[in-house]
DNA sequence: ACCCGTGGGCTAATAGCATTAGCTTTGAGG
DNA sequence: CCTCAAAGCTAATGCTATTAGCCCACGGGT
């Protein structure tokens, strides 16, 4: 009987093999009896190397998260204002269709609470460090930094999740549809930076 | 052995109870077991009223979207322009805020195949007829239509999922957020109506 | 060269889930 | 009052995670 050879990484490997072969949902589909499958070996062997299916699952996600990190900021280097923004979002959403089980990986949130999330919780926020960055670049006002990068997030993070799920049935260009909704966003921010009201004569009607 | 006097109307009726009481996940955790416990019957004979598990979120899924689509209409009857795409935006937050368990049911896409999920596809068009009705008011050329709704959709949608999944943890206040982001949206479809640029002075940079 | 301990694999067992098959009994309508 | 469809049941299958406990492979030291 020899052995497997498994290693932490390696169970990670293969549960990334899952997770891509699974398709939109194959994060979710991911389960600890396909993984020990493709790693030629019963499943509770798994336990040596990784302590849940929860643990590896957030596993999981922080490397979807870094990837989808380090895809933006490679986009975004050398780049700046509207250029910028516009890059960061294709990126993001190229990886989203390209690795759209990985996406979906990187959409669970960290527990703040538990201690073991840390790396988990680091991840997250350097992803949206790189879009705080891109957003530096348009001179807003520090207090208005953060809603800019809610609504970048907002926006892109929604189309991708719609797009995903097949909430876009008409057959309308969506490509199109999303550079609409960037230059939407750009307009918004360059709006904020330059302190004027966003909706020049429109007046503020009552929200609720 | 007196009967449950189950019907297909009170299971699905337990079954919302069972999302409502999960929280922002209750829907990924609605289970037969729980719905037939509440009920006081056994699991299998759920398969009575029920053809299945998947089938029973299906029909919570059509519940939560056609609260969703009232919810909305009601919000924006007798309002038009920016002040009913606020109101339908306020709308959506605060359903999905209040209900988070059922506006999670709202987010499965009606498989476009199965004939079984006619219903399902159905509420989901009437959903979005509102938000098209919403911004039909903005004089938009007809093309630009769909690329203003799914804008729409994409900012709020995308901006709570963001909220109910803990992705915001700022301090900042949240509803001067998603009023930055639903300002942003509606300057951005009345440049669309205008036939304006969406952007006065950037030049349009390359995407890729 | 041997020996020994760590640790990586195993099987067995428990417990929760959906689903199907087939039996029993309720209770409404003729 | 009788009957039969429908509504409940139990039993069984097969999937999942997880824990317990065993055994042997293999690297490091004597």
């Amino acid at each position: 009987m020899p052995r497997a050879g498994l290693t932490r990484e390696a169970v990670v490997r293969l549960a990334l093999e899952v997770v891509d072969d699974g398709g939109p949902d194959g994060f979710a589909q991911l389960t600890l009896a396909k993984v020990a499958s493709r790693a030629g070996v019963a499943t509770p062997s798994l336990y040596k190397h990784v302590g849940s299916l929860a643990a590896l699952r957030r596993e999981v996600s922080v490397v979807a998260v870094r990837e989808l990190t380090t895809a933006g900021a490679a986009a975004t280097v050398g780049r700046s204002g509207a250029d910028a923004v516009r890059a960061l979002a294709h990126a993001w959403r190229g990886y989203a269709v390209a690795q759209p089980g990985r996406y979906a990986a990187t959409q669970v949130g960290p527990d703040p609470d538990d201690p073991s999330a840390a790396e988990h919780r680091q991840a997250a926020a350097e992803s949206v460090q790189v879009a705080a960055a891109v957003l530096r670049g348009f001179a807003l006002p520090d207090e208005r930094l953060v809603d800019a990068v809610r609504a970048a997030r907002s926006a892109i993070h929604g189309f991708v999740m719609l797009e995903l799920g097949g909430g876009f049935r008409l057959p309308q260009d969506l490509d199109r549809s999303f550079g609409v909704l960037i230059d939407m966003l750009v307009a918004g921010v360059t709006a904020l930076g330059e302190g004027r009201p966003t909706l020049p004569e429109v007046e503020q009607l009552s929200p609720r």
